[in-house]
DNA sequence: AGTGTTAGTCTACAAGTGATGACATCGAGC
DNA sequence: GCTCGATGTCATCACTTGTAGACTAACACT
């Protein structure tokens, strides 16, 4: 990493400084990655946030839609152990982690936390309301606000490695024991 | 709270800011309360932070010891619905959940962050894994660590208010379904 | 080789943080 | 009524954060 000089590349350092943003955003939260320690794992000058980006604020609103055009902004079912699995693993490529930062804790910045709270209403709490709904559920938006708030919870304890167990668990261990629990709540 | 000049009283006015501190702790975790906040909270000046408690970390730890003796370090059941209410409702009485936090995101303090962990764990982790032992699970630490991971979560995303319906349940309605969910989860 | 645009580096600044210590002011005890 | 310790106020410090802008270095093209 440290020795050979790279070829200049705006695009790459581009890409670069945005997967770094993602994945310690989904680590630490908005507030909590500074755009120095983002340079530092991308290997590039944090000044080059500011150029490319715009502000940090916008290198995060950015960081939340997915580039693997697979995923884009579809909703997530997050009943389905694989499906969750993949949410955990996938914490760098732009899933919807960085997001579930955003009910933890409001963003000081108001674009952030709006575009934020977007991302996560579209492709968490909305399917999962709409799956409580179809179930019967008089509180279906409650539900499926509850399970998503339980998973920013699960998510984010499990990258802080505070908790030892959960920190060290298999994404698939992980992803078996919430989906069950979801699947309890929104579909009784 | 303006206009009238309060009587001198060092111990009042330190119970004022020990008050203000457990809740804004609670309600925004460690690193996003500020003194200058919990100082206007107290209607003192942020300075007598630093002279009553020695610093803005001595303030949290102390924070975590409930003051009123009633509940002390004793243990928690998160399954009962009562108990948990009680846990949502009295969140500025030095309840375990400025603790939650650093589960949630690791604090820049290390003495802060061991002393939130130690809390929880004797609160609320070691009674659920207990309770799962006895129940027979195999990956018992494993689901009391989740389960009061999503208990942080659910207690964070309700005093950010982001997510609409949950913030304004009640704390009865939010318990009941928590609480049956760790139930689930911990004795199956 | 020379040149101009692009890419990257570095210094510095304003705002906000927790903390410190000098100063002002109250009020109990003589 | 005076004094002096206790209590509260204020200006300021060192540090971190995001951002801006001047500067340097590399590459493409003639």
């Amino acid at each position: 990493m440290s020795g050979a000089r790279r070829a200049r590349d705006a695009q790459d350092t581009r890409a670069r400084l945005l997967a770094a943003a993602r994945t310690l955003f989904a680590e630490r939260g908005y507030e909590g990655a500074t755009v120095r320690e983002i340079g530092q794992a991308a290997d590039a000058d944090p000044a080059l946030i500011a150029r490319y980006f715009g502000s940090k604020a916008a290198l995060y609103v950015e960081s939340l839609r997915p580039s693997g055009a697979a995923t884009g902004q579809s909703p997530i079912d997050i009943t389905e152990a694989t499906v969750l699995t993949g949410v955990i693993e996938r914490l760098r490529e732009g899933g919807p982690t960085p997001a579930l930062h955003a009910a933890l804790r409001r963003h000081d910045n108001d674009e952030v936390q709006e575009a934020a709270l977007a991302t996560l209403m579209t492709r968490l709490v909305d399917p999962a309301a709409t799956r409580a709904t179809e179930a019967g559920s008089p509180d279906a938006r409650l539900r499926a606000e509850l399970a998503v708030a339980a998973l920013a919870g699960i998510l984010a304890s499990r990258s802080t490695h505070a908790l030892e167990a959960l920190g060290n668990a298999s994404p698939a261990e992980v992803a078996a024991l919430a989906a069950g629990l979801f699947e309890e709540l929104l579909a009784p």
